[in-house]
RNA sequence: GGUCUGGUGGCAGAAUGGCUAUGCAUCGGACUGCAAAUCCGCGUAUGUGGGUUCGAUUCCCGCCCAGACCUCCA
């Protein structure tokens, strides 16, 4: 009944999405290296696979999803350092903000959360694998993954090894064979946390740990491979190098997902610019609701320019969509979203999606039963309405709501004697401290504002 | 320099070889003591120059512009 189709990066073209296995779907997003608080960039990759992974499981009977976290890495090593923290502490720490930013936009769990520090052994496997089969070489107290000796590499990001030594900018290790290749194993001296390997104690390079623990959850072949737009290099082609080295007759993931860039203010968003908000620096300013709408707003694979403005923007929308379902509250109604299943299942179109769901907002707050039940589960099925209508209006206020009732009995009072000027001062006193009054045909009722 | 993506009304943002969503904003109206909310009405927009076609915003080529990646980054 429903066809999903993806764009595939490797294909660069929207394909049908045929699974490894219909009866078990799994699917692998890279998470975020924790020695920091998350920032918008980080969060909409993550909805991106939120939405993907909430489809799925609409679809097909079972879904594996695995979202790794990376605890070890010279950024994590350098933070700590700066902060004069331990490092388990430090990611520890990160991880903690991290889940309970994704908790407050209402972005579901993974099936299987691995940390990459507890896959060491598994990433040796491999290394070691790697060396066996003449794809890696120790050098300098490394062990370096050999390019040339995978002759698809590139083929991911669409890139040959002549463009990539055309463009090197970068100084190249002189260990190195060839420029492009890339660390697997790194040694740490008697500061650095390191593991002991036959290649004496070290850390692993950025790339394998993705490579071991896809391989450990979901097999040497699995269906989705996700991340933002910039992991597709140098990350995901040396993912891709490694694992279908390690095992020639595999596919490695069928589809490639990736998410477009954030920017901020026309800029791109990155921890090293430092134009980047924080997800719980914009919560303070308005609802995760709102913050989750603007993204959807947008297609996965597009720019998208974050600002205040577009913020306040997706609020009003929800505004309507809970004024729609305050008006007419949906039912138990077990018929599935179908159209935003539709949409939803052409490449993740959420701003189709979103069309829909403002058409099923006009015939609701018309009063049409079907259609404001048909708005609640598309609009749950993108992860919205986790609340009513009136914790949304009301929910989280300063002020007591019986103090707030007994202003508006107060206003009406004043109003029946028509003494309009002391009706309008309470009113722009409660709109002060943020809430408004509406005086409707059943009588005045309150919003924040 | 190399690789890639994209340029749609005031803004955001889908879609499509011919009839061009949706939202926000603006403006006018209804409603209201005034507002708010809601409702009604109002906008032919597809960077540029060619080509293919009966017909292109949609396909092809050139150009211009923007962004991403090539280096840690979701």
């Amino acid at each position: 009944m429903f066809s999903l189709k993806l764009h595939d990066s490797h294909r660069r073209e929207t394909v049908p999405f045929i699974p490894e296995d219909p009866a078990h779907i799994r699917l692998y997003f890279c998470g975020p290296t924790v020695y920091d608080r998350v920032h918008l960039g980080n969060l909409r990759s993550m909805l991106s696979a939120d939405i993907m992974v909430r489809l799925l499981h609409a679809l097909y009977e079972r879904v594996t999803y695995v979202r790794n976290i990376t605890d070890i890495d010279d950024k994590i090593i350098q933070r700590a350092t700066e902060n004069g923290e331990d490092i388990t502490h430090l990611t520890e720490r990160t991880t903690k903000d991290f889940h309970q930013d994704l908790t407050a936009l209402n972005i579901l769990p993974p099936t299987i959360e691995p940390r990459a520090t507890h896959h060491i052994p598994d990433m040796l496997a491999m290394i070691e694998r790697l060396i066996t089969q003449g794809h890696a070489y120790e050098a300098d107290g490394h062990v370096l993954f050999d390019v040339t000796s995978f002759p698809s590499y590139g083929a991911l990001s669409g890139r040959s090894l002549e463009d990539m030594q055309a463009g090197a900018r970068v100084e190249v290790a002189d260990y190195k064979r060839h420029p492009g290749d890339f660390v697997l194993w790194k040694p740490s001296n008697a500061t650095e946390p390191g593991w002991d390997s036959p290649y004496g104690r070290g850390r692993p390079g950025w790339h394998i740990e993705c490579s071991a623990m896809a391989e450990r959850y979901l097999g040497e072949s699995f269906d989705i491979h996700g991340g933002g737009n910039d992991l597709l290099f140098p990350h995901h082609e040396n993912e891709r190098a490694q694992s279908l080295c390690c095992h020639p007759h595999s596919h490695f993931a069928r589809h490639w997902l990736h998410t477009g860039m954030l920017l901020s203010g026309g800029e791109k968003m990155s921890k090293s610019l430092g134009n980047f908000h924080t997800i719980h620096e914009v919560l303070e300013r308005a609802p995760a609701e709102a913050l989750r709408l603007l993204f959807l707003g947008a297609h996965y694979r597009s720019t998208l320019d974050f600002t205040w403005e577009k913020l306040e923007e997706a609020r009003h929308i929800m505004d309507r969509f809970y004024r729609a379902l305050e008006k007419t509250p949906a039912t138990k109604d077990d018929s599935r979203p179908v159209d935003v299943l539709n949409a939803l299942c052409d490449d993740l179109n959420t701003p189709q999606a979103l069309s829909i769901l403002h058409r099923y907002a006009d015939a609701a707050l018309e009063g049409q039963q079907e259609a404001a039940n048909q708005l609640l589960a598309g609009g749950q099925l993108l992860g919205l309405f986790t609340m009513s209508p009136t914790e949304w209006f009301q929910g989280g206020t300063e002020l007591d709501p019986a103090t707030i009732d007994a202003l508006i009995e107060k206003r009406l009072a004043a109003r029946k004697v028509r003494d309009f000027a002391l009706a309008d001062q309470i009113r722009n006193d409660l709109a002060a401290q943020g809430i408004l009054l509406e005086d409707g045909p059943n009588g005045t009722t309150w919003r924040k504002g």
